[in-house]
DNA sequence: ATAGGTTTTAGACTATCAGTCGTAAACCTC
DNA sequence: GAGGTTTACGACTGATAGTCTAAAACCTAT
């Protein structure tokens, strides 16, 4: 979440093929490391992103004509940065409206859309907004992140009632008030755990008490 | 779905390291194929599983210490095979129950779990059901084979609402009697599609009307 | 200080859907 | 035809999501 909106980190080429598309950070797996471990080491090293809140894999593609021959093979993770954090970027990376995608290179555009897709599907059956919220934050704005990232009307009362009964949010007790133009102050909430949980996956044909 | 449990395909290792442990079918990916292309010629070839129903990515190990050196990456998929399909299978294959499953080689045992577990994920937010069912098939059946994946007791009248509803299931108008015994002919039903179809991933704040 | 505007909060009401149960229907065997 | 078995149907209840209204709590301007 940046400026209110959903975005992910690209940085653009400054290489044939693809010179000056966008693309989306990554590398190659060394000997002796995992995939999840050669990821985390790339984002430290290209975008210096050390606080990823989430990372989950997402599909390892295939296709022979993907690429350049040694890019048959790629896995895709989704990564999520917390809305507060603001990484330090080399000049060559920015962050991209998902919704107004510059030229991506390759086929980054469809994983990108793939990650997104992912990520509606995660918030509606899991704590994931964890992973995009700040430490702590007001219904209001905790509603803000869900339209952004779900690109649909949320209605705050069903949002809060919704993830209380879950167990995935708490109060701390706290208010906080906005600056000028007034308004009653809005209580301050946190999530319960900051590790993903299934709340409900199995939401029909649930077992019988 | 075998002999009414939810039973997945092994084949036995004859050779050293695991000797006689159990297997899950699969091999390498060759030069030029994808990865689903090359699962599917694997199990023709090493087991004649020739009509998979759905057939889909689970994940991608990474662990360098999951096996052999050449073994670090394994893309795992998930089959369905149809209860009334019967292929042929050689001498060192059976079908075995996946909530009895023998010594299984390697990291064999986890990946057979992490696909019950998504089956059984799927099974409540998409028409999986149709990849273990046969073509027509009355509602108790159905249940049988929902129960056997689930794992739990399921309500025959709401798997009925549940389905109709979604529009996944329509009656084909014919009735079929159980030999002795007696009781009231069943009715007999069939997926409307053969292929995934999600049908309710946001069951949780929806968009509104 | 008070009035008016703004934002958040709480509760009531309604609609939808899942879980349970009882009863009728349709078949079998004796 | 009686009794047993299985399936089908509908009513009832409970839980949850969507909508709406009013009150609470704050700000600014007069």
């Amino acid at each position: 979440m940046r400026e209110n909106r959903l975005q992910v980190l690209l940085w653009e080429r400054a290489k044939q093929p693809d010179l000056g598309a966008w693309s989306l950070p990554g590398g190659y797996l060394e000997p002796g490391e995992t995939l999840e471990e050669s990821i985390r080491r790339h984002l430290a090293a290209k975008v210096d992103v050390r606080e990823v809140a989430h990372l989950e894999q997402l599909e390892t593609l295939s296709d022979p004509d993907r690429g350049a021959r040694e890019w048959q093979l790629a896995t895709c993770y989704l990564g999520l940065v917390p809305r507060d954090l603001d990484p330090a970027l080399p000049e060559d990376t920015h962050w991209h409206p998902v919704d107004e995608l510059p030229r991506m290179a390759f086929d980054h555009g469809d994983i990108t859309l793939a990650g997104r897709e992912r990520l509606r599907a995660k918030l509606s059956y899991s704590n994931a907004g964890f992973a995009l919220a700040p430490q702590e934050f007001t219904l209001s704005e905790l509603r803000e992140i869900y339209v952004a990232a779900l690109g649909h009307p949320v209605s705050a009362t069903n949002l809060k009632r919704v993830l209380l009964r879950r167990g995935a949010l708490e109060p701390t007790g706290e208010v906080r008030s906005h600056g000028p133009s007034g308004g009653r102050p809005a209580a301050l909430f946190r999530f319960r755990s900051r590790g993903l949980e299934i709340t409900d996956p199995f939401a029909v044909l649930r077992p019988p008490r």
